[in-house]
DNA sequence: TAATAGGTATGCATATTCGTATGAATTGGA
DNA sequence: TCCAATTCATACGAATATGCATACCTATTA
């Protein structure tokens, strides 16, 4: 086998793609957990060893240049495959020591997730424990995190899901709010009721419509994707929110609303992490942990 | 975007790669350029980075565990990933100055290519000339040759090819050697005569016996793939080789075997080269030197 | 216009990595 | 059984890459 064409310092590719895609050396220096001056050499050494001029130097930026825009496609799929490496890598590792990235939302992480955290760090000192609070679904493949909760089945293939259970919500106010509310027989009535929601998509209205609810654009006026605020904007008596059943009951300040027609909707709730991972002692072994608590949570 | 993943030594996956593929470390290491050192400490800093044992020490010899099975699938990937990054920068070069592999059979390499290269040289000193001789087409995909010189059309397509004309192939034979031969009418006739071959393959003996021939395997008792090894055996009356029309001409000891019969077959000739070098100025400087050139010859 | 913030390139002391030399262990063959 | 040839691991001086401090440039803002 011919090795030349492999020959060249890889490190150099990786400094370039990231690099490229931070945008500039700074940011990519932080990225990497080196310095600038440190990237901006091995940029140049690049540079020369191939003899192309991959940015050009145009003020405080630096800008691809055709080139360098062809490079990158190149760069990116070496660099999807040292994702795949490092992902194969830990998968690979019998050690229990290590760390393991938790992918939640604010209420699990804020709620749920500490006791069960605190609970773990007691029986497995040797594993540490970063947490990623996003409501985006964090991308496992890249390993932004190797653990996610979720609220959906996730779809790609190539990870592994465990249904926890199912959180039942309700919607909540504060009982002077309700209270307030003119009194109805039918969903359809409560034309001016304020629901606090994540974002402007129909997503909620519309299930709720269906369920006989005559809900438009003034029945959501305020809207945030930050659901600790939501919860206390909800206290103030702003409206009422979605929350789970079993969040929801210890907030004394409020209440169910509508209890008696039941409960507004059900999420399940999936743990997910990816399939090279499974191999994994550490992951595993917090995987099966986390899964345990919360379904105790959910089923009590 | 979250980096942690490719934030490692990529070039120690090289170097994982590289001793993996070749067996030894000492190996890896004339193949990288590097010392038998150095690739040892990489590797177990590798081990130690990713907590994982790759290869197990046994006896003189590293053997692949299987955690190491698994993350060489994963860095042959990256591997591949790495020649097309330095296949693409190679094509996006446009300096004229640096090297040019080629690839060639021993006859071209010895007969026509010679004063090419010297002409080339004169006219672009910029330009190093490496010219790997084998019976065995090179990968260009792995850039093991820049160029390459073939009888055969490749198949893939991600190479360019363009035919440069075609040889005419006789048989050739001393003047002694071919008087010795029993007179005939017909080549069935001729079953005595020794032809010296490339290889074992029945290639040669079905496409004559196409032609009328009657041969079997007594009619190849000397095999060589070595051409220049072919014609001293046949300079030494050993048989008939087959050689192209004008360099078995300029050979004043051969003589052309059954000249009234026509030529025994016409190979074609074809010029191949990666597409992603077609962009790079100093291999289509190349490319279409030969081209222009072996035309030349052939059409002279 | 001047000040600030954010970016890249360069000089220098330091840390890291590499190559040479060497030793230990194993294999293969005389 | 012994010797030669490989192969991997370790010690130490030398080469290389890194980080810090700094200079310099550009765009934005007061």
């Amino acid at each position: 086998m011919n090795w030349s064409a492999v020959n060249f310092d890889w490190n150099h590719t990786r400094t370039f793609l990231v690099t490229a895609e931070e945008g500039t050396l700074s940011a990519a220096a932080k990225a990497l957990g080196l310095t600038q001056p440190t990237l901006s050499r091995q940029v140049s050494a690049l540079e020369a060893d191939l003899g192309i001029t991959l940015f050009e130097r145009v003020g405080q930026r630096l800008v691809l240049t055709d080139s360098g825009m062809e490079l990158l496609e190149h760069a990116r799929v070496m660099g999807d495959a040292a994702m795949q490496f490092s992902l194969a890598a830990t998968g690979q590792s019998q050690q229990l020591e290590g760390s393991v990235i938790i992918s939640a939302g604010e209420l699990d992480a804020t709620v749920r997730l500490p006791k069960i955290i605190a609970k773990l760090r007691r029986e497995e000192p040797g594993i540490d424990i970063e947490v990623i609070v996003t409501n985006a679904a964090s991308d496992l493949k890249r390993r932004e995190a190797d653990i996610a909760i979720r609220s959906f089945r996730p779809t790609q293939n190539d990870l592994i899901a465990k249904k926890l259970g199912e959180e039942v919500i309700w919607l909540y106010g504060t009982k002077d709010y309700l209270e307030q509310l003119p009194p109805f027989k039918d969903f359809s009535e409560l034309t001016d009721i304020q629901i606090i929601a994540f974002d402007r998509s129909n997503m909620v209205s519309d299930r709720l419509n269906q369920q006989g609810w005559q809900l438009s654009k003034h029945n959501f006026q305020l809207i945030t994707s930050f659901q600790l605020l939501q919860l206390e904007l909800c206290k103030e008596g702003m409206g009422v929110i979605f929350f789970p059943e079993d969040m929801g009951d210890k907030e004394t300040s409020l209440v169910r609303a509508f209890e008696h027609m039941g409960p507004v909707m059900k999420l399940p709730i999936w743990l997910v992490c990816h399939q090279e991972l499974r191999t994994s002692l550490r992951v595993r072994r917090v995987f099966d942990f986390i899964a345990d608590e919360f379904s105790q949570i959910l089923n009590q």
